[in-house]
DNA sequence: TTTATAAACGAAAACCATTTTCATTTAGAT
DNA sequence: ATCTAAATGAAAATGGTTTTCGTTTATAAA
């Protein structure tokens, strides 16, 4: 599933360097969203030399080429997670634990259809950010 | 309309005082969100002294009384804007002319199934942010 | 109207996530 | 092996937002 993100990468003129690879792995093993000084300390364990600005970089980069998402919490930080679906969807957070989940849904035609009908206005873009408890914080 | 507002303001035991009212003043006429920056500049021209420390103050107060809502566009910054609807909504925001627009439209309800159907979760909050170009900006 | 008190405020500094700069290193092509 | 643009680290800068703390003010009680 690597050589996936891999290959988006190389398509994108990024190169495969050991840094990237590395925020890679620890994002796909990774269920829960995460933030750029966390990315860092975990990177700080393979690496004796790695700066936040790197880290910083990576993620735009990826985020640019589509591989990872970023939301916005309460506390003005930006925090990043990997999705590797292709069809438009959303995702839901769980506001204990943190994990994100694909969910199966998209409302956007209906959207776009409401926003022309009653402001005559075109919806271009859309973010949906569903928070709530996931099942095993809701059985813990 | 302000004297609403003002009354929410009491209600939730925050005085009445000539920053609150200028700002809620200078909200209500202002259909575009806007930045705290900008509010401070609006607000030195009837204010000889006001700290922007205050402006982020009142604007914190207001969001958590629930007459302003915010925004984090991607420049990493918040933005403000009041919303005197009662009811669950959702607004368009034109990228061009940042005007904010309430549209009547909100799918919390069948989200709330799908989360509980597809994971077993429990979706507590939806934050949807719809953007493109208002009918002025179109034509224009 | 005076007084008391908690809330509101301004000024200054602190905070801290994120970005920029620039010199050095490295991936990948030739 | 050589070359070159991309990638990186270190350090500093940026800038939105918050904290601190001493002073002022709104508001209600006396
Ligand atoms: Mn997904
Ligand atoms: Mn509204
Ligand atoms: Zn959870
Ligand atoms: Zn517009």
């Amino acid at each position: 599933m690597i050589n996936k993100y891999i290959e988006t990468l190389q398509k994108h003129g990024l190169k495969r360097t050991p840094k990237r690879l590395e925020v890679l792995r620890i994002l796909s093993e990774e269920s829960a969203y995460i933030s750029p000084q966390k990315l860092h300390v975990l990177l700080k364990e393979k690496f004796l030399k790695i700066g936040l600005p790197t880290v910083y970089r990576i993620l735009q980069q990826f985020q640019n080429i589509g591989i990872v998402t970023s939301i916005q919490q309460d506390d003005n930080q930006l925090y990043y997670y990997l999705c590797d679906c292709v069809e438009k969807h959303h995702h839901f957070i769980c506001r204990k634990c943190h994990k994100v989940s694909c969910l199966t849904y998209c409302d956007f035609d209906n959207i776009k259809q409401l926003v022309a009908d009653q402001l005559d206005s075109l919806a271009e873009t859309h973010v949906l950010q569903i928070e709530g408890l996931c099942k095993e914080c809701l059985e813990s």
